[in-house]
DNA sequence: GCTGACTGCTAGCAAAATGCAATCAGTCAA
DNA sequence: TTGACTGATTGCATTTTGCTAGCAGTCAGC
């Protein structure tokens, strides 16, 4: 199944299992949206990914290693997708990945200001929101919030604040 | 010509601009590899990019502003490809994609020990190395290196002391 | 001059990936 | 029993990729 890579640099590798138009906005929604069921990911996406891409971008992530997928015990439909410890530590890549494009695109300022913040925040933020992931995803405790909020919610309040300054009409997220 | 963006995303639109297989290749090859002329590319590519794949993305990536091209003089059909400084601020995600790549995927000791000593070398190193990029496409002096030698030869240095331990046979880059 | 290696880049064509819309069978609350 | 909802699947047109071959022009050496 596994087909040959085609070199082992591990930039050629991370291309490999990421480097595709969808793959990582999946995980961006999952590690900032903390979205975790296949109708959240697929109605929340900016970018509108149809439903047969994220199909099967998720059972290939699964499949990689990236995601697990388990039966929701609510809904004997519904599935979890769950992020893993590869795909928490991602948080660098996003940060960095989120500080360049806010540098040099034309983002918009409601959707760059979380990478902002998260660029800012420098290492000690991602690990804290590397721990709260573990926490959310893996049931490891990541111990008390050093500000009583969390990585999440902090990057949330910057969002709505700025959604607030800048006009009236938003509802997203 | 320039198609509408999905969303204003940071990290949407920076995978629109190297979110696929080859883009961020070609750079890491001009980054890391210092090349500059679509042969030393084509032919230096571990990874084997198709030459007309190769063309459309130079292209592409000057039509973006993360390349400039000019003549070289001493030849009238050759071309040279510069990095610009969005493209050389690609340093900090290459970090960050190969120090994930070496933790989480099969990568060979060869090629992943430039990651990880860049890796290792943290901010002031990639500043270091970014200064250096800029003296060389962007001819802005990057003054005396600290230790002497410039990162490139760092990494190359570290490459071929892996290499020569790890066997006899070797020869690229 | 002539030759032969080299320059960036194209052409042709099969295979694979993508995008889009419609649809599926099963589940659940009311 | 209805109707909304679950994670997907199907069919089909379009686009992108991968591969091989080849282009016209350039240059060094003989």
């Amino acid at each position: 199944m596994t087909k040959a890579h085609r070199s082992g640099c591990p930039v050629n590798l991370s291309l490999e299992v990421f480097g595709d138009k969808w793959s990582l906005l999946i995980l961006r929604d999952m590690i900032f949206g903390g979205r975790r069921h296949f109708r959240e990911i697929l109605n929340g996406s900016q970018e509108g990914i149809a439903s047969n891409i994220l199909a099967n971008r998720l059972k290939r992530l699964v499949d990689l290693g990236m995601l697990t997928r388990r039966d929701d015990p609510s809904h004997k439909q519904k599935a979890i997708y769950r992020l893993t410890e590869p795909s928490i530590e991602l948080v660098p890549i996003m940060a960095a990945l989120g500080t360049w494009g806010s540098r040099w695109l034309p983002v918009t300022e409601e959707l760059s200001i979380r990478a902002r913040v998260l660029g800012e925040g420098g290492p000690e933020l991602w690990d804290r929101f590397m721990a709260e992931l573990r926490e959310e995803h893996l049931g490891i405790p990541a111990g008390p919030a050093p500000d009583g909020r969390t990585v999440r919610q902090t990057l949330q309040e910057a969002y709505l604040a700025v959604v607030a300054e800048a006009g009236a009409d938003s509802s997203s997220v």
